[in-house]
DNA sequence: AAAACCGTCAACCGCGCGTTT
DNA sequence: GAAACGCGCGGTTGACGGTTT
């Protein structure tokens, strides 16, 4: 049996809204709130529009303090920043940057973002990496995960201005995450997005969000950027991060802002004894390292090797033109981390 | 001047998940 | 426990305006 359709599709209004149609929404909500019940709310409002239209014009478009326009470097920088490190979960990263939706984001980044990026690389690395054929399948090791794991989690973020460059020497500037596996919390979404208070409400909400709808699958432990491949029925080779499956695309920009992030940010989810990294390249090495302690089959990729992909990290290529090198290297350990809060 | 092409972005759609009944 | 419901998310579409040919 199919699902329902949320509305009677015959009888409701499609495509742009009239300024009265905005009126009217927006005169609504803010006499009445949304009543936590947006398939009602268009009949009560007078509108002749679908709920989730409704939802998704407050939300994007009529709601108080909606950022629209260009977008800062800062802004820029945050957005690749996690979209390195956690691909296109769009809602999150519009939770970084107030007043900007997720709609918004994910159309700068498809539009402009990713062009910007794509323009840093010579022409001969600007296409994502070649996909392995289907008989390519990575020799995976699977590792069960014990429920603790879950809990021991923390974000480390690594500043290029340690004392210490080699990744050896990082120093994370962690910050522990206490989250209870009981915790009713649901979604990001409901805690407000665009609006965590501090560095710890968000990676709080971060690691609740992971443990709800990325939990480790199949008692694997996948790390993100270069690691680990999954070949589906189909023949189609997916990467798996985060416990979800990633795009080639995705992946392909995942290393590829990775060199752009090298000079300016590091940061890395601790599962436990288990690394996860996001926003990687020198973390390469340490990667290495701690691929003693989780999933570790050969690499699978020919051109995700391990000295394939350092030798593009060296390169510099990214780097040296970065997108992000307005960055005053004089900056504090502390105030670089704000880059990401 | 007009057609073709391209880029942008608002809006739609389907699905997954959590909650309610 | 199952079904129905509603919300939120991410991917995709299509209208529109600008640019190029």
């Amino acid at each position: 049996m199919g699902r329902a359709p949320c509305c009677d599709k015959a009888n409701v209004k499609k495509g742009p809204w009239s300024p009265e149609e905005d009126s009217k929404l927006k005169e609504y909500i803010e006499k009445y709130g949304t009543g936590g019940n947006w398939i009602a709310l268009p009949q009560k409002a007078g509108l002749k529009r679908c709920g989730k239209s409704c939802r998704l014009r407050w939300l994007n478009y009529l709601r108080p303090n909606i950022k629209h326009g260009e977008f800062s470097d800062e802004e820029d920088r945050i957005i690749c920043t996690l979209f390195a490190s956690i691909g296109s979960r769009w809602s999150i990263i519009a939770a970084q940057l107030p007043g900007r939706t997720d709609n918004d984001i994910k159309n700068y980044w498809n539009t402009k973002l990713k062009k910007k990026l794509m323009g840093m690389l010579p022409p001969s690395q600007r296409k994502p990496p070649p996909f392995p054929n289907s008989h390519q399948t990575p020799p995976f090791q699977s590792q069960p995960l014990s429920s603790t794991l879950y809990k021991e989690c923390s974000l480390s973020y690594y500043s290029p201005t340690s004392t210490n460059k080699s990744f050896s020497g990082l120093e994370p500037i962690s910050v522990p995450l206490n989250f209870s596996s009981n915790s009713t919390t649901t979604s990001l979404a409901n805690n407000n997005p665009c609006l965590f208070q501090n560095q710890e409400t968000w990676l709080s909400s971060m690691q609740q969000y992971y443990n709800h709808h990325h939990p480790v699958k199949e008692n694997l432990l996948m790390f993100g950027s270069e690691g680990s491949c999954s070949t589906s029925s189909d023949g189609s080779c997916t990467q798996i991060s985060y416990g979800r499956e990633i795009k080639q695309e995705e992946m392909g920009f995942q290393s590829y802002i990775s060199n752009g992030l090298e000079e300016n940010h590091k940061f890395m989810l601790n599962y436990g004894s288990n690394n996860i990294i996001g926003g990687g390249d020198q973390n390469m090495n340490h990667w290495t390292n701690e691929r003693a302690n989780g999933y570790f089959g050969e690499i699978p990729f020919d051109y995700h090797g391990l000295e394939d992909v350092k030798q593009l990290i060296s390169s510099n290529n990214v780097s040296n033109n970065s997108l992000f090198n307005n960055i005053d290297e004089n900056k504090t350990q502390q105030e670089k981390v704000t880059y990401l809060y």
